[in-house]
Order: structure tokens, then C-alpha cells, then sequence
DNA sequence: CGCCTATTTGATCTGATTCAAACAATGTGG
DNA sequence: CCACATTGTTTGAATCAGATCAAATAGGCG
């Protein structure tokens, strides 16, 4: 039996989600040696053009993937709940091309390679699973990319809530219709790549059509399929539901 | 020895600029059976919301994965030079998020998923090859997402043509300074979110600058370091050195 | 040649940025 | 517990990058 405490919960919840995992999987899982941290708000984790040797498995809390212009404007390029690994690309690629840093407050487990990648070489489904994981991450930022390309603020703003709202809904951290989103306007700027100034013109427009709430760091749903449409968001991409059976 | 018209050259190519390949692992690619179809400019190879079967393994050409708006507006998502493996997430997705369609007419090899995943059972090595490069993909799509969300139309058209350049560099399609490149400036709009009255007037800025000129479907690059210098191009996304050897 | 598609140009309109300032909330130390 | 600093939100006005609409020109190609 798991402890309640197990650091690991998140990321069996986010693995079992992806697929079905053995009791032997489930275990070398549990007894990978972890470093529990705490982050505070703004603070990075690795940094672009880093070397990492340990992945950041996310307990608690919010992190982000931001890239910094020479303008020393920002884009931030994903979130991350509960359970996600953001920067297990590096297993496999050298140097970090974004740097990962905490939304809020937010607890972590640190993970060596050498450890991860002992945990993969003994079970092929395993990787299949993190493949997995790191292929819907990509369909995430696909869908980013429509979004950022070709809907107008309001919708774009929408999108991001939509898919915020659905990813914590699968971990389990929705209340009813609202979620926890720690984010100040200038940094749902940064995610949306516009101005904070029209970031909030639009979340009054959104509040006005009585779509969302968002006061205390809390976002609120008022109209879940107002919103959806408004964002044509479709959640197919985020690949909840019939995993591919791995043999 | 490899017939010089093995189909798999440029998959070979490309995953040994990604790790060392054995010989052993070489013959197992080369012996997967391939079916081979050109596919006409505008076709279609999966459509969003297929399940596929099998992968498509691009010889020759270009291709492109796309998304398609309620308003029939489209953005491009990705493009796709020869040894790429555009869908090869249907591996451990099971449905397209996006259509796959060929850019001018191309070359493809078919690889039916069966195949695929037989050769990978077998090697291990093989599996971290092809998820470094899918993740790969992802860090060209976080870098697609930057210039979307800050760059202004002049330096995203910029940042798209040197990671175009690049790309058919390390594949060996470049000739000199200049290289195919058989988008229409619509098709670039669709990459770039931006309309088509504007990539032209980008375009004629570009010209008349003195980065690039871009005609018969044809791509030059006049000042590699000014186009560098006006899309804040770092290559580093590409991981073209430095693959993490693989134990 | 004539058809179709792609490029180019001009004029107008609008979504979003920028700059500036006021206001509200949060936190800190004395 | 208040004074003060700091950070986040809101409002207004001016400006601009890029979209849209419309039409002309230029290339391919059967």
C-alpha cells in the first residue's frame, strides 16, 4: 500500500491516465530515489542553456516554460499541474532550449537521469508511456500555436482557460466549476503573447458576457459551453481518453 | 551496401545525425517494408481525426501539418523536410489532432505501424532515437510558439526561412545560398498567421533589405547574419550537435 | 490564346500596443 | 496596527501593425 504522502501520487494518477500500469511498473516507479523541493514564485528551476542531469517531476503548485526575447519581453510556451514532468526532454536532448520556473509557490521531486532512465530500461512499457506523455505535451503546443496564429485575443484568452480548466479537471484539482490560476494579467500576457493592458480589457469583455470569473488568483466557469465555442476548443488533443493499448 | 535508391537514405541520414546507428539497427530500418506513393500537391495523407494505421516517411518534397478554423481560415503547424516522420505520434496517439498534407508533389514511404513498433521491440536504442525526435518536433513547435506570440511579421517571416534554410541544410538540399522552397505566399501566411496582402508586403521588405530574395518558388539568402540578426534565430532548438549518447 | 492561380498595389478599417496615470490590493517593518 | 512600499489591476488617449476589401497585373499551362 502507498503511503498517503507518497511524493509519487501525481505522477502514477498522470501515468495510469496514459495507460495501464503493472504492479511491478507502479513499484520501480514509487522506489525511484526523489529530492523534494520547494519553489518559490518566479524561481527557476533550469534555465535556457542548461545541461540538466535530474528532471523536475511537478508535486504541487504551477510551473511554467518561458523563452526570453532580446526585447526582455517574455513568451511563456506551456503551464504545468500536478503530475507532468516539464522538462523530461532532457533525457534525451542535451541542452535546454526554454527555461522552466514555478508559477506561485510550488513543491517539486527532483529525479536523476541515471535513476529515470535505470526505471526505463527495465520496462519498454514504461517508455512507451513517457513517450506518450511527451507526445501529447507536443500536441499541446500544436494547439498553442493555432491559437496564437489565428484567433483574436478574446478567443485565444478562452482557449487558454478551456484547456487550464480541462487538465486540472483530470488531476483533480477543480472545485465544481472553479480552479486555483495563480497567474497576474502581465503573465497571462506572456502565455497569450499579448499586452497585459489587453489582457485585461478582455477579461472584463469575458466577465461582461458572463463566460468566466477570475478574482484571487481563482479562476471561475460560468459558461462552460459559451466559452468552449467562443474558443472552438475541442479536447480531443489532450488526449484523455483511449490510450493506445500498449502490447 | 546500401542501393543508392534504398528509400530509407534519408531516414538513415537523419537518425544518424541524431545518435550513432549499429549496423544491426541500420539493416532492421532498411529491411522494414515500405510502400512507396507520391502524393500531388494539396493531397492529403491524414486528416484530423483519423485513426491511423501507419506512418508516413517523407523521401522527397515537403509537407505540412495543418489545422483547419470554423471560419475555413487554416494554420500551419509544422513543416516537414525528407526523413521526417510527420505523424509518427500515431504510434501512441490514437487520433490526428491535425491533417497531414503534401506541399508541392512529394515522395512518401508508407510504414504500417506494425512494422514500426516490431523494429522497435527489438532495440532499444532505436526507441530513444525516434523519441529524441519527436521531441525534436516538440522544441520546433515551442520555438514556432515564441515568434507567433512576440515576434512582429517581419522577424517571424525571418525566423521561418532560417529555420527552413537549416533544416534542408543538414539534409543536404541546399545549393550555395538558396534552396527549394514551393509555398505560396498564402501557404506562408497559413504559417506565419498573418495574411496573405501582408506576406507580400513583408516579403518586398525583406527584398528590399537585402536578406533574401525568394522567387520560382525558390528560396536566397543574401545576409545569412542580418536574417539571423532580424528573426533572433538560435539554432540551438534544432539540437543538431550533441546528441546525449545513448548508453 | 484563354483560363486559372499567384502576386502585387491601393485604400480603408480595426484589434491591439503603447504610454501614462489612477487606483486597489498585498505585504513589510517599525 | 498603521505608514509606506510594492505589485497588480483598471482606465483613458494616441498610435500603429496588420487585416480586410477590391482590383490590377503577372505567370503558368493545357
Amino acid at each position: 500500500m502507498a503511503p498517503i504522502h507518497n511524493l509519487t501520487a501525481p505522477l502514477i494518477r498522470k501515468l495510469e491516465s496514459l495507460g495501464r500500469l503493472f504492479p511491478d511498473e507502479r513499484e520501480s516507479i514509487q522506489a525511484m530515489p526523489l529530492k523534494q523541493k520547494k519553489v518559490a514564485d518566479g524561481e527557476e528551476i533550469a534555465r535556457e542553456g542548461d545541461e540538466p542531469t535530474e528532471c523536475c517531476l511537478l508535486i504541487d503548485g504551477f510551473l511554467q516554460r518561458h523563452s526570453t526575447l532580446s526585447t526582455g519581453e517574455r513568451q511563456m510556451l506551456s503551464i504545468h499541474v500536478a503530475g507532468d514532468i516539464p522538462d523530461l526532454q532532457g533525457l534525451h536532448l542535451r541542452t535546454m532550449d526554454h527555461t522552466l520556473s514555478s508559477i506561485g509557490s510550488s513543491t517539486i521531486a527532483l529525479i536523476s537521469h541515471a535513476d529515470m532512465l535505470a526505471v526505463l530500461r527495465k520496462s519498454p512499457r514504461l517508455v512507451s508511456l513517457f513517450w506518450r506523455d511527451s507526445l501529447i505535451d507536443a500536441a499541446v503546443a500544436r494547439a498553442w500555436i493555432k491559437v496564437l496564429g489565428r484567433h483574436v485575443a478574446h478567443d485565444r484568452f478562452a482557449h487558454l482557460l478551456c484547456e487550464i480548466f480541462v487538465r486540472l479537471e483530470v488531476v483533480g484539482l477543480t472545485k465544481e466549476n472553479s480552479c486555483a490560476l495563480p497567474l497576474t494579467q502581465t503573465q497571462l500576457g506572456e502565455a497569450l503573447g499579448m499586452s497585459d493592458v489587453h489582457v485585461n480589457r478582455t477579461l472584463q469583455k469575458l466577465r461582461s458576457e458572463g463566460l468566466v470569473d477570475f478574482k484571487n488568483r481563482r479562476l471561475t466557469i460560468l459558461d462552460w459551453e459559451g466559452l468552449k465555442a467562443a474558443a472552438e476548443f475541442d479536447p480531443a488533443y489532450l488526449n484523455l481518453r483511449e490510450p493506445i493499448t500498449i502490447p
